[in-house]
RNA sequence: UCCUCGGUAGCUCAAUGGUAGAGCAUGCGGCUGUUAACCGCAGGGUUGUAGGUUCGAGUCCUACCCGGGGAGCCA
């Protein structure tokens, strides 16, 4: 279809020529005969000098009306200047408001998440939000072409279940036609179904969890990858895994530069997510968090906080002195430094407050225990790329995992842990494929065996090793793009309390 | 469910128990190259709710409501 105006993202193919732009107005600067309209269109920002003596009457007017998200249609020249985002500005020729839109809520400065997440409608329209969400759609499309490309099969599991696989007190229950039913948790058991069907398949849909958590890490929706392969053994498995994570990164550092830059993400950590990752079993994992190496990096972890700290007070304090004679200006600077030094403050006071416990936690660790979120970052904190665990204890994982033939304590599981003190990314390992065991395995994790009735048919016609594993898009998106939480990589973010907007 | 921090103007935050302020946003005025533009003026408040202590409460006490961070659990 030919369109009869141009997109931002395209304005570099149009120098010199008059173009329309259709979008919204981000922000506005002017003076007596000149307005500056930052024009937003979704795919990307521009500039749009209007001068007085160079557009007629209403357009002036409409430059003049036009309030920030107003709906607007600018004509004019492509010009190329350096010192604009993009790299290139419309000199304006003519200006038509659509739409004047009415005082908008989210301003350019500072806001508080309670506020942003009541504006999450709006708030996507910020550049900030832009350029995530842009990436978890060049991720989503990344992770489809690894798996296409090798021949993978793309098969939805159900949403709606009969299945509480494990238990149901995380599990959202609904009526069906009188009858119990849950949202599903994972595609894992349809997934095997399907990879017995089919041989290599991936699920890519939501999952829900009832889990009442209250930290950055968790959503009660959040949309999950899950391969299952035939013939895959758990090695099989943890290179796909390391491969898929490999390409998801490097797609992101090829194509989506300008929304990295944006979110001022550190690069120099995602060009090392190169294969190998170091793979630590269960046993080397919790002998390097009880190490003297492990404490001895907490601490000088803690030195350098307090290092920092000491060095923002010495800030703060030089900016109360030049504060008395300073212009009103460099007094307003001023007064934005001491919020984020105040704001990075707490931040270190926290971390400082977290430390000796995480220190604590990692001495004793008890062989047998899951790994807590501290003992993740902390893990991570030892390598410059994500790492795999694998073979942990067998009571911690799930029912399904097939025992270490090695040492029969252990499943043949593992995780991914993302660097940067993100953590768990990945989950998976490979299946149980004999009868009796997962029969037995069923029993004593009390569930109830009619509703594995189907799953255990795959055991019975023609049972195969086959592995598989599962990826939070959600998480998986909060490390790439460097946030703080992952309400912000969602569009609309199911939390404990939040189901609007 | 538990621990912890917070709730003051539309927004972000100040205010020894003693006259509730600033910046941004909004409105008006000024400025022909601005980059979170800048300069001047103006309007804007039942300090989360309900009690209590006090000559006097934004500030202290009690309960409740709402939110942030964390634990457990997990992707």
């Amino acid at each position: 279809m030919k369109l009869d105006y141009t997109y931002i993202e395209d304005l570099s193919k149009h120098e010199g020529e008059t173009v329309t732009l259709k979008g919204w107005l981000y922000n506005k600067r002017g003076s007596k005969g000149l307005y500056f309209l930052i024009l937003r269109d979704g795919t990307g920002l521009a500039q749009c000098v209007v001068a007085k003596d160079a557009v007629d009457e209403a357009s002036w007017e409409a430059a003049e009306a036009a309030t920030r998200e107003s709906a607007l249609v600018v004509t004019g020249v492509v010009r190329r200047d350096e010192r604009q985002v993009g790299g290139y500005e419309v000199q304006a020729s003519s200006v038509q408001l659509l739409h004047r839109a009415e005082e908008y809520p989210i301003t350019p400065k500072e806001h508080g998440v309670e506020f942003l997440m009541n504006h999450r409608h709006l708030w996507l329209r910020s550049r900030r939000q832009w350029a995530i969400l842009r990436i978890r759609n060049r991720i989503i499309m990344s992770i489809h072409n690894f798996f296409q490309e090798q021949g993978f099969v793309q098969m939805d599991a159900p949403i709606l279940t009969g299945n509480a696989v494990e238990g149901t007190s995380t599990l959202f229950e609904i009526d069906y036609f009188g009858d119990k039913a849950y949202l599903t948790q994972s595609g894992q058991l349809h997934g095997e179904a399907m990879a017995m069907a089919f041989g290599k398949i991936y699920t890519f849909g939501p999952t829900f969890r009832a889990e009442k958590s209250k930290t950055r890490r968790h959503l009660t929706e959040f949309w999950m990858i899950e391969p299952e392969m035939a013939f895959y053994d758990l090695a099989m498995n943890m290179e796909l895994a390391e491969d898929l994570l490999s390409r998801i990164v490097a797609d992101v550092l090829r194509e989506s530069r300008t929304e990295l830059e944006v979110l001022g993400r550190d690069l120099a950590p995602l060009e090392r997510v190169r294969p190998p990752f170091p793979r630590l079993s269960y046993d080397e994992a919790v002998a390097l968090l009880r190490s003297d190496e492990t404490a001895e990096m907490l601490t000088s972890r803690m030195e350098a906080l307090r290092e920092e700290e000491r060095a923002l007070e010495t800030e703060l304090a030089e900016n109360k002195k030049r504060y008395g004679q300073a212009k009103k200006s460099e007094k307003r600077r001023l007064d934005a430094r001491e919020i984020a030094i105040r704001k990075r403050r707490a931040e270190i006071e926290e971390a400082l407050r977290n430390l000796p416990k995480w220190k604590e936690s990692a001495r004793t660790f008890e062989w047998g225990g899951d790994f807590g979120g501290s003992d993740e970052t902390v893990l991570t904190w030892h390598f410059d790329r994500p790492i795999i665990v694998h073979r942990y204890p067998a009571a911690v994982k799930a029912f399904y995992m097939k025992r270490d033939p090695e040492d029969e304590r252990l499943a043949l599981g593992m995780d991914v842990l993302a660097p940067e003190g993100y953590g768990e990314i990945i989950g998976g390992g490979e299946r149980a494929t004999d009868l009796a065991f997962l029969e037995k395995q069923v029993a004593e994790h009390n569930l109830p065996p009619e509703a594995f009735k189907w799953y255990f048919d795959l055991r019975r016609y023609g049972s195969a090793p086959h592995s598989g594993f599962g990826l939070g898009l959600e998480r998986t998106i909060t490390w790439i793009c460097g946030l703080p939480h992952l309400r912000e990589a969602i569009p609309f973010p199911r939390l404990i309390d939040r189901l609007y907007p």
